[in-house]
DNA sequence: CATCATTTGTGCGTATGTATC
DNA sequence: CGATACATACGCACAAATGAT
């Protein structure tokens, strides 16, 4: 039996048997039954159905219908990254430009049209950037929920995500690939234009704010560090490596 | 073992040797004792990673580094929009809002920056969109080439593979979800527009060309169809049916 | 063209860990 | 704590596909 049709036959199954996420699907032995394959079988099929966020097996407990969240693509776009990286290619700097270009076209859209909710919520933000960067914290997090707050206004969920998405795989490989000296309060800076620009009205503004974040950004990431990891004597610590 | 770590092991095998898309991987049995698991170990970690595009696996040849393409990702995306659209949620059309609003965002940076060589081929595709709706043949894979030329002009290989993933997820759930009847005519005219006034340099005309043109696919996505695919009296045909 | 070795695909049995009741 | 149900893991055997001899 070909492995290819039982993942489309349990994709059927979820489809047509209307099964939201969460859901619990039929154990093994019923889906052995059901699609007349082998324990193998049904289990590889499962397997590769988790790597795409379809299905979620817990262990001891049952299998569900998965979140539908863009895990998966993160994953994919992060290793594709990391891959190209250390190969010798600019995927890191690939990346950022994707944001950048998909982030310089939406915030023009989004000046001015903010509700004073959302304003307010990004000027908290900045503020703890503020006090963040006074702590020497890191402020990752925090840029990740600027981000996500400042798009939401786009109101459309799946956008909201794909941003995320892209954001999540941006840093994950930063972080495990190249050593970014930055300036937090250049960060902070930065986001207060984006938002003054945002609240202000002003399209071109904010493109240019943005344009300058992400500039600040790829300024820090020239220097891209290709040590080969089996090297004990790198300078940076894979994800990789563990 | 956790299954888990199979596949983080593998991964990393991959970026320490360097291997390109194509390279081959170890064996089955090889690749059973540098990890220390079990073949059906082995098997669902390399399943998993084959759903994430990351290995490719021929039969009777042997594993392989995968193309590390978008292909995942279109299915994820095409997936979680077939499962949403039959429990009655919007998620087509927010699909296509997705599309809209990254695109209206990116042709506006592409008016009077677009090289004359790829003008000229845009305009060969929108003259063969004529040809095509004079004979009543579907302009859908000539639509594809027209958006991914228009975007090929942001010099950013991952970008265009994105939006060309998205081109693909929607139209995939479109052919299979939904009837759409639509006047090839207006298709070709709007393309032409569009094509118009990014020569013309005209930033603020041509994101109005693409949304007219987002638009006119809206309104004929308008009556969703989410009758029951186990009913043998439904309308329309999914892949899941199959 | 046929045969063969290699490699992946499938099926079965069994033992173990883990969660719920 | 035991009982039960389930996922996890292992090992083996055979089938099917591919490329080379």
């Amino acid at each position: 039996m070909a492995a290819r049709d039982l993942q489309e036959r349990i994709k059927k199954l979820i489809v047509d048997r209307r099964l939201p996420s969460g859901a619990p699907l039929p154990t093994e032995p019923e889906l052995m039954r059901f699609l007349g394959a082998s324990r193998n079988s049904v289990r590889e099929a499962l397997k590769a159905l988790q790597a795409m966020g379809i299905v979620e097996i817990r262990h001891g407990f049952g299998t569900y219908v998965g979140p539908m969240s863009l895990a998966p693509m993160i994953e994919g776009l992060a290793f594709r990254t990391v891959a190209g990286h250390y190969r010798g290619e600019d995927s890191l700097l690939q990346l950022l430009e994707l944001r950048e270009a998909v982030e310089t076209g939406l915030v023009s859209r989004l000046a001015g049209r903010l509700p004073e909710r959302d304003l307010s919520e990004l000027t908290a933000l900045v503020d703890r950037m503020d006090r963040q960067a006074e702590q020497g914290a890191g402020l990752a997090e925090t840029d990740r929920a600027f981000h996500a707050t400042l798009y939401r206004g786009l109101d459309n969920a799946l956008l909201s995500e794909v941003l995320e998405a892209f954001w999540d795989a941006f840093h994950r490989v930063q972080r495990d690939l190249v050593v970014v000296p930055h300036d937090p309060w250049v960060t902070c800076r930065q986001h207060r234009e984006i938002l003054d620009a945002v609240r202000s009205g002003d399209s071109i503004r904010a493109e240019e704010a943005i344009r300058d974040h992400f500039g600040h950004v790829r300024a820090r990431l020239a220097p891209v560090d290709t040590t080969d990891p089996q090297d004990p004597t790198r300078a940076t610590m894979s994800a990789y490596d563990r």
